[in-house]
DNA sequence: GTGAAAGCGCTAACAC
DNA sequence: GTGTTAGCGCTTTCAC
């Protein structure tokens, strides 16, 4: 039912490849025709199909950025600030989820392979052997992650975990629980390995455990277990992790950050509206998503560079009120708070 | 560099055709050749071009989803119940982000038209008139919107917002701001509608404030109009907006919900981590996701229905802490508590 | 400045 | 079951 480029063509009795240099190269043909051309484009409601040009000349101009969790809100800041830029430079920016799953992940950039100019791979779960095999395939930058000749945007999180756990044991701490994430994640490497150099520096004893979903249930989850590690703080691999581990003290009836302090890493927009408000370390994500986009753009119209570049971005601890020194005694539930996530939820529903 | 299905072709001595029916129907081909195929298009790398496969056939498998915003933690539920909803099918589903403008927006779904078999619009800005042109140009499915003759999923604000009037009203508030969103926002004239309808109903003074960005800092810019306003309570357009609010007032040294009552709408998942927890209107955003999939699937596959589907799901008021009986005296800023947002942040930062 | 012709990578009748 | 042919809608040499 759409118009086509012949059906400009004929209306106004030109050939169709004067109709296709009206619309790609317009200074290539004569004004009065042009306007001719456009006129007839108009009346029959005609655009130009993105599919069919880009069978012939390779590009979309549509950049793919695929991220493992779009409700986390991590994400979110990136996404725009790639999207601007992209938007910017005429390009539209195609966002897609993987629901935490590296399989997922790759038929992603396989599905997206020929749709899109290229792809920003946002702190990927597949493994290293996979990322470098996609980069082969298509032009791909990656955020927060090393992999051999693959263009990256990094967040340097080791220090600011580093700068976390400094920051408690300056405080007096000498037990620190640390909440890992995914094992995928370039991310959680360097967070273990940021709080363990700082651990040792300080004479802290870092308990690490078993990691859940990087989200506030598997915050909440972590519980009982941080309280039973013996610590008197805790190091959360994102701020979402923090904050469900935090509500769910509450519930306990330890308080934060009387009992137990908590440092959260993200620096998500709710982590300052939460009370208390959540400590944490700032990640960068606006200029990763910015930047990612610039190295992709990059990657595309010029090809692939001599030297792979290669932008490390610092992060800051925030300390807002979610630590302080900690307590005499060690921290316990108080037994009889009950731990009902949703009991709110179902007595006062209208009709 | 990547192989094309003559590069198969010629590798295992057949005609192209006999590798495109080995991919695109396997049934059609000898089982012995079809494993021939296979292993040569593995050995090279081969994955039919899904931009070539789309020119002739028409089809991409691929969904668009238009979102306003989609750092508004109201959307994400909505998305990945969307992905998964389409995964399911063997679709996957490209998310872009307007920017709360009607004119990208417009122009996002003109660049999806081709890439994609139909949109879902989410909450869309742009004008009726607009929504109902576009459909008649692909298929296309809204949400929170109605539009002559467009397949929508819409979900009962006015409803929830008349609860929340009337759950004010029950608590004995006289005067209730109403604090409004997007003026293109079909959400926003049901809002306004339902809570109106509820305070003529209960006897309730609405003050309807000019709207600000349907965000936290919105909210947060919104404090002292609400103040001035004489209002005991306050009805958010949206849970960011009350939350930014709420923020905001806690600096002003107005207490929630002591001084002063607040109410939000989605239900976003922060809004059960504050404190107080917020008094709400829950929508059910991941079922509409769902269903503009299901709805969107169905006028792809089916083409459009004599009868145009429109659901309409239920909202439910969720109270929580924010709200309380109003205060003897009328609610005022505490003179001196500073009003800097950000204030916290500057002093402590790692190197 | 414009037309003619070839072709991007694939599918879909239609023969055989 | 497989090869042949035409063509999806567009761009891009190459002539004129």
């Amino acid at each position: 039912v759409a118009a086509t480029i012949r059906d400009v063509a004929d209306a106004c009795g030109v050939h169709i490849s004067t109709v296709s240099r009206t619309f790609s190269a317009p200074r290539l043909v004569n004004p009065s025709t042009r306007t001719r051309v456009l006129e007839a484009a108009r009346g029959l409601g005609y655009r130009p199909n993105r599919v069919a040009r880009a069978l012939t000349t390779g590009r979309t101009f549509n950049l793919g950025l695929i991220v493992a969790d779009i409700a986390n809100p991590y994400f979110p800041p990136l996404i725009k600030a790639a999207e601007a830029q992209a938007r910017q430079r005429s390009y539209h920016v195609f966002v897609t989820d993987t629901d935490e799953d590296p399989v997922v992940e790759e038929d992603l950039v396989h599905a997206l392979a020929k749709q899109v100019d290229g792809v920003v791979l946002g702190s990927p779960r597949v493994r290293n052997r996979v990322v470098e095999e996609l980069h082969r395939q298509l032009p791909l930058v990656v955020v927060n992650r090393r992999a051999e000749g693959v263009p990256a945007v990094l967040m340097d999180v080791g220090r600011g975990a580093g700068a976390a756990v400094e920051h408690l044991a300056a405080y007096g701490h000498r037990h620190v629980a640390l909440l890992g994430g995914p094992s995928g994640s370039w991310n959680n490497r360097n967070v273990c390995r940021g709080a363990g150099e700082a651990a040792e520096a300080t004479g802290v004893a870092l308990h690490v455990l078993e990691p859940n979903a990087p989200t506030e249930e598997g915050g909440a989850a972590a519980a009982l277990d941080v309280l039973e590690s013996g610590a008197t703080a805790a190091l959360a691999y994102n701020d979402l992790v923090a904050l469900g581990l935090m509500d769910e003290l509450g519930r306990l009836g330890v308080r934060v950050p009387d009992d137990l302090s908590i440092v959260g890493i993200d620096d998500i927009a709710v982590s300052r509206l939460t009370r208390p408000r959540l400590t944490t370390v700032a990640m960068p994500t606006a200029a990763a998503g910015r930047m990612a986009v610039d190295m992709l753009l990059q990657l595309v119209d010029a090809g692939p560079e001599p030297t792979t570049p290669r932008a490390t971005l610092d992060t800051s601890l925030v300390v807002r009120e979610s630590t302080a020194p900690p307590p005499r005694r060690r921290p316990e539930p108080t037994p009889g708070s009950p731990s009902r996530r949703d009991g709110e939820r179902a007595a006062h529903t209208h009709r």
